[in-house]
DNA sequence: TTTATATGAAACCAAATGGTTTCGCAATCA
DNA sequence: TGATTGCGAAACCATTTGGTTTCATATAAA
């Protein structure tokens, strides 16, 4: 199950910005065509496109209304991103870790990349 | 700072397998371009431009030392995608939210939107 | 039954992408 | 001083990509 053997994975499917945004905005609301492409400034049928890539993809789901077909976000592929990003999180911990060092050692400041707070540890 | 202005954003460089594989490589190591390329079925050169596009998008670092020129993981850029993940997390954590109560409830109605089967009934 | 709406399919196009081969140039080795 | 090695730049090529416009079809509305 979750053969995600088509031509298009998750990695390329958001790779465009246009279906970046289209994720986030079907996120929200299950939505037809026509007004989805109203969020854009490219055709219809463009819109359709990048649809059939996400939908390729697993990260789109399509239902049938009538005339209209509604899509709506579909998060499970995304998992297999945040299975791959996990792997990279080792090492900016590492960084982190050398951070961390370099900060309590003494020295001055330095924009903490990223973290909120918390470790402050001990 | 970070200001990734550049036209290959970390998005794009990481649509491609090579690319992929080339950072868990260079996670490994720092390594000069053709002991890079003997890990890979294509010419020097064009794992030379796959090297490009990562480091235009902040993902690797150069450094020449003599003739050769190194190149290592630098994973600070994946932030951004760590960052646009955790609000498609919300919905994948809904979803699961939403299966626990569904069955605890054990209702019927609620279409289990992945699972094949498995926990259809009780 | 006509007419209008919603959408996908097709054909087409320019630009980007992922490759290749050839070439030139610095840096090292004999 | 050559000769060799490591690498990027350039030119080139086929395919993919992100768009467009036009057309066909199914459903809904008059």
């Amino acid at each position: 199950m979750a053969a995600s053997s088509a031509k298009h994975d998750v990695f390329q499917a958001i790779a465009d910005p246009t279906r970046r945004k289209l994720l986030k905005l079907l996120s929200k609301d299950e939505m037809p065509v026509t007004a989805i492409s109203e969020h854009f400034p490219i055709s219809r049928t463009a819109v359709s496109k990048h649809l059939r890539v996400l939908a390729e993809a697993g990260l789109v789901k399509e239902r049938k209304i009538g005339r209209e077909t509604r899509y709506k976000l579909e998060p499970d592929p995304l998992f297999e991103l945040k299975d791959w990003l996990q792997y990279f999180e080792l090492f900016w911990e590492n960084k982190l870790s050398a951070l961390r060092l370099f900060v309590e050692s003494d020295v001055k400041e330095v924009e903490p990349l990223h973290l909120t707070k918390e470790k402050s540890e001990k």
